[in-house]
DNA sequence: GGATATATGGAGTTCGGGCTCCGCTTCGTC
DNA sequence: GACGAAGCGGAGCCCGAACTCCATATATCC
């Protein structure tokens, strides 16, 4: 876990109690909108986190702002997880950071929408994980744990599919997705039997459609 | 596709001018909503309907109401695919329904959150589509299409996904959500190899909780 | 410890979107 | 075709939530 998303390098470092009320926001904010969605108000927020509103908004010029540093936050956690299933040798690695992420995406739900869309916030971690993960599909295959016509658009689903089982079940069922992504792990392994169709008929996902939906940057 | 969601039939019949808007309303309503989402003002699906904000207005008491009415129609809808694939005695239904379900979700994306909620409207056509979802399930599994420890939530749990992905790639890549669930439905079929774990260590998601997540009505 | 730039809190302002009101129109019946 | 009931449009009301302003307080430097 990276501390909560620390300002631009460039920027003359913050004083000490806003740098502290800073991180307070930012905790604050994944709680109450873990708890309410991302339409809680601000004034929640700042009540959490123990400051006022004009502090909340000298710390972040908007709403906006505050949700793409949480984002960017998580982005960051993201990739850290990347890299840390990264290290297994065996082919076992992919789908320890199937569940690590959606560990995570489960602590954080609330903005999970904005995590895979456009956002500008994180960009750099997005797409050191999203390397990663070609790595870590391509050792899985040759592995012979995930049959090879998978792409790693494929696995990108993955984490969106159970981004909305997470979002649906986490007030009443909050582990619910564990067994789903079971069920997933299993879609994704070769099919030994010919009993019945083992070629993916539709064709997978475009890195370019992939790009238009996760963003147009670059 | 049946009819837009008629009123109560107790109510007393409307002018046939009135009838005739409020079809347009919910017509105008679905298109606005799969296109904007349901933060969409009302005054655009008035304008897209060709009507006033006064009819909207005696049409449907506030825009939860409207919003309703929408989602009672897709659940009628949801119900009729359902009735469709219990006609099938091979075992092929459930996978027929998993892909026009998702055709369905698909073109009335937008208020599909709504969809799988506590909402009122519509409850008898959802508890019938649950109920042919379980015949279906075990229709599949005497066929050996679908293993044996898959339970009917599991079932759930698989259109929350793939409302997940519906939702995500909609505007880039209308049609993603098809290869998803050719891999989702590869994770239902029985384990041929025992080279991988052929059982779910997860228990599954409870009808208790899926009754807390999809209603407490009752 | 004094000077000063920086930070704070919370009452008010703004604004967007849901909703209402009422003078005029249309439908359906006799 | 006349009459009453039901329906219609859209300008404006209203509320809630994002955001701003400034008198006061605090950290940092020497």
């Amino acid at each position: 876990m990276t501390s909560l998303a620390p300002a631009s390098v460039t920027d003359k470092p913050l004083r000490r109690d806003a740098a502290e009320n800073r991180e307070r926001l930012l905790t604050a904010a994944a709680m109450v909108f873990a708890e309410h969605g991302m339409d809680a108000g601000v004034e929640e927020v700042a009540r959490v986190a123990g400051v006022g509103m004009g502090t909340l908004y000298r710390r972040f010029p908007s709403k906006q702002a505050l949700i793409d540093a949480l984002v960017g936050g998580i982005r960051e956690d993201l990739r850290d997880l990347a890299r840390s299933a990264a290290t297994r040798t065996d082919g076992t690695g992919l789908e320890e950071l199937l569940v690590t992420a959606a560990e995570l995406q489960a602590a954080r739900s609330g903005c999970l929408q904005r995590l895979w869309d456009h956002s500008e916030a994180g960009r750099d971690a997005i797409e050191e994980f999203r390397t990663r993960v070609v790595e870590l599909l391509h050792s899985a295959q040759a592995q012979r744990r995930v049959r090879s016509e998978i792409t790693s658009t494929d696995i990108t689903m993955v984490f969106w599919s159970v981004r909305g089982v997470i979002e649906t079940t986490r007030t009443e069922a909050p582990t619910a997705w564990r067994r789903h992504l079971e069920v997933l792990i299993a879609g994704l392994r070769p099919v030994a039997t010919d009993q019945f169709a083992s070629k993916l008929t539709e064709k997978p996902l475009t890195e370019a459609e992939l790009r238009r939906i996760t963003g147009p940057n670059r």
